[in-house]
DNA sequence: AAAAGATTGTGAATCAGATAACAAAAGCGG
DNA sequence: CCGCTTTTGTTATCTGATTCACAATCTTTT
């Protein structure tokens, strides 16, 4: 099977895909085309075929797609038909809002355990997920965990993200404002709000430039 | 000015090279080459150069890079040396942390006000942002403020983006698990933890998969 | 069951971004 | 102040992603 590889970019919108299809499903939708889906998430169609052809023909030529059909197999397909435990490191105001959302609502990550560095923190609760103290992480056995969410202060995040691996987590979401150095086959993805922000008051600068400029 | 066209991938890592350079200055570093610099942000040094030189020559051959004069530079050129307003919609536990933590740190964005569809919320401040009612937002004129941030659940998400569109408003960064659709003169970036999540996921799984076909 | 219409899947073309290669210019060490 | 070293800025190349164009094929209608 996985014939082909597929690119980066594909596998970076197959979440949104599901998303968008577990809605469709739920409002009764039963088919769509390729045209009609793009309008919903904003992906060009062609994008979209091409998307869904490195996994095999999934459509049907002059009918478009089963919902149903494609969502379960994009379910398969990004492993939420199993369980992923996540950890989350850093119970700050950031940490806490995530806990409290915890990924519960559509899909199959939970957040099993906390870490802080305050001890008054340990043991107590945050929605579901109850709070150790970070300087058990390194000898804790975490190689069940898919991956850790970190929500350190910027200082704090290399070294977390280390005793993390020691623990046994190779992946990360690192929300922290830092690159974190790390081996090879550690894998980590960022969240960088202020860099967004940052970006997007750029390019609103920039669209006002170039429009005072026609 | 402005000479070519600054290509979106290199407007985006703008932020990026800021943030490592006040690093940098703050510790007391005067200059720097791509090479070093690249190693920091994780990027390789001919992008890095390739970046700067959209802007003329800002560095110096056999030299590198004078820090704070890139600093500088980088300042000016993401705006950061006047201050932008920001409004925030949807006071929950993520608006929450994003008004406590307010980006206040190191750079010149403030969030000035902040909306909530519950009146119980409503005259209470958050940090330093007063909260006001959502049925003000539309009529409300908010043409000083840059951009908006979306932090509300997934099916008011267009509604309140229209709104504040309606008050002034055309930049937003959307947390919002949704695609907004909007006039393509407004300009939106996604803050999507859920689809990062499971990219992350996919990705871990698909690396095991490889390593194990090797 | 035939014709008309819809829509996929894909090879070819284009576009954007990243990397490589290197000449030109500046720094630096004796 | 001369030659060696460093490092930029940039052109050329490569890679990956998107878009185009259209044949193949299924659906729907009559």
């Amino acid at each position: 099977m996985a014939s082909q590889k597929v690119p980066q970019a594909t596998a970076e919108r197959l979440p949104l895909y599901y998303r968008s299809l577990q809605r469709l499903v739920t409002n009764g939708k039963t088919r769509i085309s390729s045209s009609e889906f793009g309008k919903i998430v904003q992906v060009d169609s062609t994008t979209i075929r091409k998307d869904f052809s490195y996994f095999g023909a999934l459509g049907r030529k002059g009918y478009g797609y089963n919902t149903q059909h494609l969502m379960e197999f994009l379910r398969k397909t990004l492993y939420q038909d199993e369980l992923s435990k996540v950890i989350l490191i850093g119970v700050g105001h950031l940490g806490t809002a995530l806990l409290n959302h915890n990924f519960q609502k559509n899909n199959n990550t939970r957040i099993v355990k906390a870490y802080d560095i305050n001890p008054s923190k340990v043991g107590k609760k945050v929605g579901e997920t109850e709070i150790h103290l970070m300087d058990d992480l390194a000898t804790d056995d975490n190689h069940d965990i898919t991956a850790a969410i970190l929500t350190v202060p910027p200082d704090q995040a290399q070294s977390a993200a280390e005793q993390a691996m020691a623990s046994g987590v190779h992946g990360f979401l690192n929300f922290s404002p830092v690159r974190l150095a790390l081996p090879p086959e550690v894998y980590v993805r960022h969240v960088d709000m202020t860099v967004e922000l940052q970006a997007l008051i750029y390019f609103l600068n920039h669209a006002m430039e170039e429009s005072r400029a026609e």
